[in-house]
DNA sequence: GTAAATTTTTGACAATTATCAAAAAAGAAA
DNA sequence: TTTCTTTTTTGATAATTGTCAAAAATTTAC
């Protein structure tokens, strides 16, 4: 799903804001495992995924620690690097060869600006994602590492053959060792 | 600080909102231990805590977690059942006497609507809450339980009188007998 | 196609945290 | 105060998951 089908599919998008849209974003091609933005660089673009799987991740003590997976039809960024303006603590990266979209922040403040039913798009899609991430907060809390694998073959799984056992392992915050004993128990 | 104030201090808010806030929300108070929303219900509202504390818990086995805290200058809802209007997973209790300023659903729309300036304030609150929960995230996920505690006393220490070891325990997801020796050893 | 590199699996063992049970302490109510 | 209720602490034990090391399997590169 192309970026703008995704937007209206939200709300309808005037062609004011599309033509805009267009003028501001800019389609790249991003071979696999590249990294678009490094660790302590700011991320100063959202991108979202047309075509390919996206993943960022973060390091803790050493190992890749995978915080989220962006597929088709999905947003990939440091929300924390480009919301507030900060260095990312994570290294977003290529997991296939990428068609994204990318929408740089100062473009968006000034859709933001200019055309406030921007403001309503940015609003639902971050209610969106944090009820996504509320989720998967609840399911780390409480949940044994058994189940949030079975949970994650349920929900996501699409990625089951696109990711490594280790990516899928940390995301899930086990180690790959236990998931793959996991996986051979099941 | 005041929902008006608060809200101001995010972005400057025209008279005429600041007018219809005044007459779209209510003040109640309410006292201490006081269920607000039950689970199964619908959340119909987001409440701005202006003195007391809630918070926001779910049952896992019968047992009490605590999903959130809101202390005051604080929203507190179930934001999944208020955004996506499905019933709460959560109940929202009262830990204190409180005055809360109450903004229904629908009022929220329609401010959306009347006065797009609501939009940017929306998003922006959003946007702040993801991040803490990310935060949040991440902390669970790699965190022992000693960090995590040591974590919570040092961004929440003003929590620490005003709520139960069991209900800081099952919000740092671990058992209350844990909490218990991490206390005793530190 | 073969060698090299990476990923996954398996084993042995350790550490962390949970569970269950009961005692101690603290707080609320009469 | 005195009792009752709730919360916190402590002990003994178990379960889950992690760590380290090495082998097996798979993927990548030449």
């Amino acid at each position: 799903m192309s970026f703008l089908s995704h937007l209206s599919s939200i709300i309808s998008v005037s062609d004011s804001l599309q033509t805009e849209l267009n003028s501001v974003t800019k389609q790249i091609t991003v071979s696999k495992n590249q990294s678009i933005i490094n660790i302590g660089h700011r991320c100063n673009d959202i991108y979202f995924v047309e075509k390919g799987l996206l993943r960022g991740y973060y390091l803790e003590e050493g190992k890749e620690i995978t915080n989220w997976f962006a597929q088709e039809g999905e947003f990939g960024t440091c929300f924390y690097s480009f919301v507030a303006i900060k260095p990312s603590f994570e290294t977003i990266q290529s997991l296939e060869d990428c068609i994204l979209t990318q929408l740089p922040y100062s473009s968006l403040q000034n859709l933001y600006i200019k055309f406030p039913e921007t403001e309503r798009l940015g609003r639902i899609i971050t209610e969106t994602y944090y009820i996504k991430l509320e989720e998967r907060l609840l399911s780390i809390q409480f949940k044994t590492a058994k189940e949030r694998y079975q949970n994650f073959v349920l929900s996501k799984s699409s990625l089951l053959q696109r990711t490594s056992l280790g990516q899928i392992a940390s995301y899930l915050g086990i180690t790959q060792e236990t998931l793959s004993r996991i996986r051979a128990e099941i």
